[in-house]
DNA sequence: CTCTAAATAGAAATCATTTCTATTTATACT
DNA sequence: AGTATAAATAGAAATGATTTCTATTTAGAG
């Protein structure tokens, strides 16, 4: 947590009651939410909050790296915490609880090496999302 | 095209002026569009044309497998021509020109492995978006 | 040609997300 | 500890992609 607390500080962002409280949420949580869930929890926590706060205060996390952004299958906003911001790995979901595992085994440099041969291409970028049923769930 | 036709016979979907306007942009076209974008070719085709029209014709035929939906950055709907709806493979899209190339290639078994074996979870599906620059562009 | 279910246009609704603005607050500096 | 100030927030409002609704038109079967 306090890690947390410094990245907020080196990147100038203060440290305020929300901000700790999303992060509590998360940490305390492990798995991937939207907003709205974020939202439904902070309430019980504190006096007021409102739902744009929640919206940007989980993109700034998401800037400074505590959290990675996801679509989900209906097209919306998930956050969850990333524990290896420095390292290249994907995520898997948990379809039933949500729950993030972070994977850091990437063997893509094989498909990445067959369309540069194959279609004369440049490829730059690869985003991979994982999903099944976690060791609880299944 | 007279492939695709029968698709939607197959489907007991018409065969409609407007549906197969969309088939044809995207065939001459060949990569990856909005809703938006292909309301505005349409338009230049065709008297009259809603947009709901090809919201709802574009999830037909994605449901029929003649095109494969995706994400775009800003988080809205793309859709884009499939050749090989049977065969697992990924898409490789253009960063500048989003021209569409199939991947039949992918090795993801081994992440499949690592994943089952190092959190005893059991993987049930992966998505991959490639990007890049295609050999035109870069 | 006729009939009927499917398809469509256009208007309206939906709803996640963002913007705006007045007020409050964290924190750097006396 | 007290003050100043930029940053953060609440709540209301706006935005805009996507979906729903409904009256009208049309493709295709017989
Ligand atoms: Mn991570
Ligand atoms: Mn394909
Ligand atoms: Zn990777
Ligand atoms: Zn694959």
């Amino acid at each position: 947590m306090e890690s947390y607390l410094q990245n907020l500080k080196d990147n100038c962002l203060k440290i305020t009651p929300r901000r700790k409280a999303v992060i509590d949420i998360f940490v305390s949580n492990g798995s991937r939410m939207g907003p709205y869930d974020v939202y439904g929890k902070l309430k019980k926590r504190l006096s007021t909050i409102g739902l744009p706060t929640v919206y940007r205060i989980l993109s700034e996390l998401k800037d400074i790296g505590i959290l990675v952004q996801s679509i989900s299958e209906d097209r919306q906003l998930r956050y969850s915490l990333c524990t290896l911001p420095d390292v290249h790995h994907h995520h898997f979901t948990c379809r039933k609880c949500s729950k993030i595992e972070e994977v850091e085994f990437c063997n893509f440099k094989g498909v990445s090496r067959f369309i540069e041969k194959k279609f004369n291409a440049k490829v730059e970028a690869h985003q991979v999302q994982i999903e099944g049923l976690c060791s609880e769930c299944k």
